[in-house]
DNA sequence: CTGGTATTAGTACCAAGTGCTAAAAAAACT
DNA sequence: AGTTTTTTTAGCACTTGGTACTAATACCAG
């Protein structure tokens, strides 16, 4: 199992990222050298310890949930809200939301995001989407910005109704359009369960 | 500051909560009482020491994370699938997958486990949303097993598109349902970039 | 054989605890 | 007030998963 030290580091970064939870004393035992050496290879690679790792994940994660809660589970960021009337929000496109294949942004993304916009924009407790209509204009690749606007159209009240209209740009190029017909519970803390 | 016991009980399980990463010491601090009295507090409420706070943090994070890699492939399982012609899916929803104020289902995760079948029963390399149409037609909550099926209602080989009919049950009854236009390169291995 | 790199060993020390015992202090009865 | 009970504090040994540092080997090349 012996190889150089260039390639046990290299695996060793490629463990360590694999589970960032393994101790020196387990990488040890898997490569078949000493503690020491793992910790001389850590250093080497500046890879700090296993609890400052996992506090790294953890900050991450605490991170994207205080930002997520408040606002209400948003897929991403919103940057300006005027309720009942418009919303936007960015959200940077990422490796993880395009396919391998051809560097496109996988739809559900850009729906999602235009989906959870819309139920922001309402001025209620909660929101349900009824129907939409979306349309993928043109391609999203990793590493744009896209910018969504949603704006209410209409409200029927009877119906408890909004009819929102959601526009995706990159460059100011739209690159999805939709529109929601969403469904809420009208008074603000009124507990009305959802039609069933 | 002192008030009872249970009353800084309460409030530790609330700064804890609001913040994992606060070490016993900082909380005595705050409390205005010893190290041990915090973390006599912390056994009877049974919270766990900072390090297995942190780790259990961080372990949500990684779940998440090597949840929604996959999670980028498929959403949801696909259990059946013949090629042009039609394709099935399960999807469990979770506590993740809903709105915490009601149990709803986010409706975007509904989108995606159909969208990603469309993608999915298309016999191409590739192929991407153009338009679609959907209908959230009861609300799912978490637990239910959604069933989605993807059916190819038609063709237009000129213009590469293919017709697709997706409908989501729980117990049989269909709680969403949608119609997606997909773009496809036809021919397998083309690498003819989505119009753009 | 002599250097230099790589590896291992060993010690002291740290943070943030657990577990346990024991003693004060405060609150509650009777 | 006197006693009992609860609550709080203190102290010590021990644990994990390390860091920092020193020193000894092992190995490999010229």
């Amino acid at each position: 199992m012996k190889r150089t030290k260039k390639e046990r580091q290299r695996l060793l970064t490629e463990t360590i990222e694999d589970n960032p939870f393994v101790t020196d004393e387990q990488l040890a035992s898997q490569f078949g050298v000493s503690v020491q050496t793992i910790r001389l290879d850590r250093m080497e690679l500046s890879i700090p310890e296993l609890r400052e790792r996992i506090k790294g994940v953890a900050a991450q994660n605490y991170e994207n949930e205080v930002k997520s809660l408040p606002l209400d589970e948003v897929i991403g960021e919103i940057i300006d809200i005027e309720l009942d009337q418009r919303a936007l929000s960015i959200f940077d496109v990422k490796e993880e939301h395009v396919f391998q294949r051809n560097g496109i942004a996988r739809g559900h993304h850009l729906f999602a995001q235009a989906n959870s916009l819309a139920v922001a924009v309402i001025n209620d407790e909660l929101a349900l989407t009824v129907k939409s209509n979306v349309v993928f204009v043109k391609p999203v690749k990793a590493g744009d910005r896209v910018i969504t606007k949603a704006t209410v159209r209409g409200k029927n009240s009877e119906k408890n109704r909004t009819y929102i209209e959601v526009v995706s740009t990159v460059n100011n190029e739209t690159v999805f359009k939709g529109e929601f017909e969403m469904y809420h519970t009208k008074g603000s803390g009124d507990n009305h369960e959802a039609s069933n």
